[in-house]
DNA sequence: CAATCTTTGTGCACGCGTTCACAAAGACAT
DNA sequence: ATGTCTTTGTGAACGCGTGCACAAAGATTG
């Protein structure tokens, strides 16, 4: 019986070994003294947890690049979830297949939701259609979506959203590229705004650590 | 002068107004007693802190459906990024041009890279070509990679890698789907592997809070 | 100019999560 | 079977971040 213990673990994670006991005791108490945690028992439990273990019919409306993208995208299977239906307004999209999957007609949204009991949709359709295609989303019975659109959507209680920002990302990574860069970079072109009055004691530019308003 | 309240910032975001303050005076002090902030000085302010006023050049590698919706992504040139060069491995993709943007081989990466000033790299290529393509923005003197292919990179020491999973936003829509659902659901078909002996007291299924290794 | 009123900036205390440290559990050797 | 050795599970302490509460600052009014 293969097993691991929990400092093997936590070695491997970078965390520490009693934080990851902790955490895992939450689940039950599934390790063995003396032995360590049975692989396979583990990693089915934890599976179970984050529901990997069931089986999720998702939607994906919006078919442009990015919602091809996700179609083709092959960590969803792996992971429980099954794509079950594409969703596009354009009509000269309909029936054409991508990623294997015809593409369906916005006219069938609702029944396509109810014959499959989806509950998870996604959204990657243009900023100006997301919110109404989230609307029709949950009348239909959905419950969480996923929104690529680069809108702020407003849904009744009970419904989940969550927002896919793919530039934020690449903001985090430039903000820690400007520390590397240190405070040598030249004073940009951009117009700086007159400071209201007063000269603060502390208003010297970026310098200290990193402000924790900063995801890290 | 138009200003804002720290009152008025924290309700409007759903957050401490003693945390919006403590958070602000890392970056000086910007506001002025018994008024507020300056919106546009404050905007400013934190723009600058972000690296939102700099321009950064990046590069996309891997231009397939992915690769064009980021292309196309119109939040990119709104926060600072430009799209300095798509590079694809297809010759047959050479001189085509995506959101406007003519796409180049792959041979032409590094003197792409070094006529640029690129420091930000994404790589939207499959898994298997992502570590290649690394090495190689590495090698020409890229210091920031985000990475939406499906591995690990490995990358030396003073090169930040920020790995976007598409599908860990929906793993998380899924995990609380599961939790509204309520233990309701039918036992699942995949194979449950034995419990390695003992019968332990707290192995009784899932219940309740949150377990502390899910994000929020 | 003095008094009042608003809002910032921050010291301090509380609470939560992480880490330490150890007793209990169980495997394994003798 | 008894003892030893490994590793879990968890109580307790520590440290950090959040939120409270207030003094200081400055605008505004009379």
């Amino acid at each position: 019986m293969p097993t691991v213990s929990s400092e093997e673990l936590a070695a491997a994670a970078g965390v520490n070994s009693a934080k990851l006991r902790k955490d895992f005791s939450y689940l039950g108490s599934y390790g063995t003294r003396g032995v360590g945690y049975d692989v396979e028992y583990l990693v089915y439990q934890i599976s179970r947890e984050l529901g990997l273990t069931q089986d999720w019919p998702v939607v994906i409306v919006g078919i442009g690049n990015l919602g091809a993208a996700l179609a083709n995208y092959g960590g969803f299977a792996s992971r429980g979830f099954r794509v079950a239906a594409l969703i596009d307004a354009d009509p000269a999209m309909a029936g054409r297949p991508v990623a294997g999957i015809p593409v369906q007609h916005t006219d069938e949204l609702e029944s396509i939701i109810r014959d499959n009991g989806v509950s998870i949709g996604v959204i990657a359709t243009p900023a100006g259609a997301a919110q109404q295609v989230c609307d029709r989303l949950v009348a239909a019975g959905v419950t969480s979506i996923l929104n690529f659109a680069p809108t702020v959507l407003s849904v009744p209680d009970g419904v989940d959203v969550r927002k896919v920002d793919l530039s934020i990302e690449l903001q985090i990574l430039a903000f820690h590229e400007q520390r590397k860069a240190g405070e040598e970079a030249a004073a940009d072109t951009a117009a700086v705004p007159a400071a209201p009055r007063k000269q603060s004691a502390t208003d010297q530019g970026p310098d200290g650590d990193v402000p924790a308003v900063m995801p890290a």
